[in-house]
DNA sequence: AATGAATGAGCGTTCATTCAT
DNA sequence: AATGAATGAACGCTCATTCAT
């Protein structure tokens, strides 16, 4: 039966997606792709004409889930940190099943870190997506501080944006030290790790009140 | 005459040193490590017998300059935002020099992050060499910090371990977002982050006194 | 509608003909094909069932336009060395004219002696075709050598089939060097060596009257 | 057991060498090769980085036995026709000698035309080399002319180097004939082809005397 | 201690061809 | 008549590794 209307597409995208994120992109070979999607080398070939635009359809993929899905006004919903957390865990929850929707009961496995480097090295274009996917997420932070300003919830004179600044590189690298430890990533140690991370940082910003 | 074979066995270290941080490891062949070093195949496999032991030679080796140099002490050293910024500044700069003595003229291109995480997914044992590397960063943020306190440069009531995570994890995530941007990683951009990091945790931190 | 499809026969019959001349056979690709006709891979494989009908039909094709134009009687026209050339040259212009029709606006690229080797390695009935090609040209020339007899243009005793052959060999091996010497084969370049060979050819015969 | 001083060097170019010249360049594959070698792939390639430099070399190899080879003044030595004859067919046959002895024992088919052609196709410097092996040949007969003309033997005012040059392109004529009508070339047929064309050229030359 | 010849598995990619629609 | 999805063999080439010298 001749698959029809991208079906086979998406089914190459999500293997591809999984792989990848398992155990890096270089490290995934035709064989792999064939052996989890079943169909033929030259099938995928039919679809990518490269590895490389594999890769950047693979990308583009995983950026429609791993986009911070569209939160309206946060900086209206967040009135204090129980509002904050709740928000913010929430969103990163949604990240997580959009994307665990995409992978069709694959395994979970997410070394989302190596796949970011090694995407970069290959292809400059996809060193911009991320970018802008980082500053996405900066400022939704800084919205949400915003919402907390207006409720007297942080310091008088706190900067909105020196804050979101902050606490996002916090949780990069409370992300990245997960992926050095880790071995089997599930999402649980990644909320986890967010809301230790939110929680810290409250506790120094509110240290001295 | 052993002094010699070990001379051989250097060479062959800071040629794949360089290689794996520019390249990554995956990425090296024995073809690169013969058209550093001079050496053929034969006489490199005699030193390492295999590509992985050759990965956690260059590690050790690696971590030998990337050792927090010893500071004795720091607690007493440090006594305001200024002292601690000289201080951390001066031991970074010192963990770069001894890398470049290390690479002994090869272009420092410093790709330290997709290292890691392709030696951490080779080696597990390596694992442990940079979660122990990670955690001796914190306490010299934490002893760092401990002299803030004995000086009341920081709120009453705070954590030293509290505040040494959360800069540590704050500069590691500056670091990664630096790999994501930066494409010729040069020692003044990490300084110069380090040093954007550590005033902006401060601003935080002194908001509100 | 019958029409229609002739046309698309003929589409793919002139676009692979340029390809071929051009790269040769083997070197030609379904992709190529489809690139140059805007065609599907399935409508080429509809008309010719495989790549080496394809070949055998492009060949028929170009030999219609290789074909020696019926040259009534070429005994009568030619009377000295003069008339010999006028008419070997028009006959010669005129079949890259037809060829040229043909080409439909592509570029004459002309590696006509590689697409012959690979045509009759391919397939052993174009043997046959070329070689009754090589007949023919040489009973043209044979035809004006006879014309030229008549008028007591050639040593007496000289056998118009001997001087035909001989003649014929010469422009053979002259195109042959083209080809080796050339890149960019012009029609021009054709002329003009055809032209110098046959003055050569004469200078020899008649040198000693 | 290990080999040395390039007999496995030259192994692989008598194989190269009469692959080439049997199914031209381009069909032949590191499978045939290995096939033919009993070496592996990677043996092959430890010699030839590419098999782009595999042709550079096989052609090399080729030009030592294709080399006219070193008559010693022919002028001095062509006398009549006879004495031409036989001095040039004397020297040809010590090519195809000399050229039998590196095949090994292989078959000898002769497709030198359609390597000669791909081998252009492929590498812009082996056109180099073939045009003047093409420049030498004629050379020699155009001193073989000049020992004629000096014993009366053509025409009062005929030119050594047109007589030359014609005699040459209908040798080269000819044995594209042959490469077009034979199917498996053998010397013997070569010589023949040869001896005719020279006698045919002699009789046009000498007809009307 | 050091060389480099040899191996063979595996890589990404292209190919002519088939066939359901 | 025409499309394009799918196949699988074959391609040139690179790789880490072995080992006789």
């Amino acid at each position: 039966m001749r698959e029809k209307s991208g079906a086979t597409r998406r089914v190459i995208l999500a293997a591809a997606l999984q792989l990848f994120l398992k155990k890096g992109y270089k490290e995934v070979s035709y064989q792999d792709l064939i052996g989890r999607t079943g169909l033929s080398k030259g099938a995928i070939y039919h679809h990518f004409k490269s590895k490389e635009e594999l890769l950047v359809s693979v990308f583009e993929f995983l950026m429609q889930s791993m986009q911070q899905p569209e939160v309206v006004q946060p900086e209206l919903k967040v009135k204090d940190m129980a509002s904050f957390r709740k928000l913010f865990l929430e969103t990163k929850q949604k990240q997580f099943e959009s994307f665990k929707k995409m992978q069709a009961g694959g395994t979970l496995k997410f070394n989302k870190l190596l796949f970011f480097l090694e995407a970069i090295n290959e292809n400059e274009k996809l060193k911009k997506i991320i970018t802008e996917l980082l500053a996405k997420e900066t400022l939704f932070l800084e919205n949400c501080f915003r919402g907390l300003k207006k409720h007297n919830q942080i310091p008088r004179g706190s900067d909105p944006a020196l804050l979101a600044k902050a606490l996002f590189l916090m949780l990069q690298g409370a992300e990245m030290i997960l992926f050095f430890v880790q071995n089997n990533e599930q999402m649980e140690n990644f909320m986890k790790t967010y809301d230790e991370t939110i929680q810290r940082f409250f506790t120094i910003l509110q240290k001295n009140d």
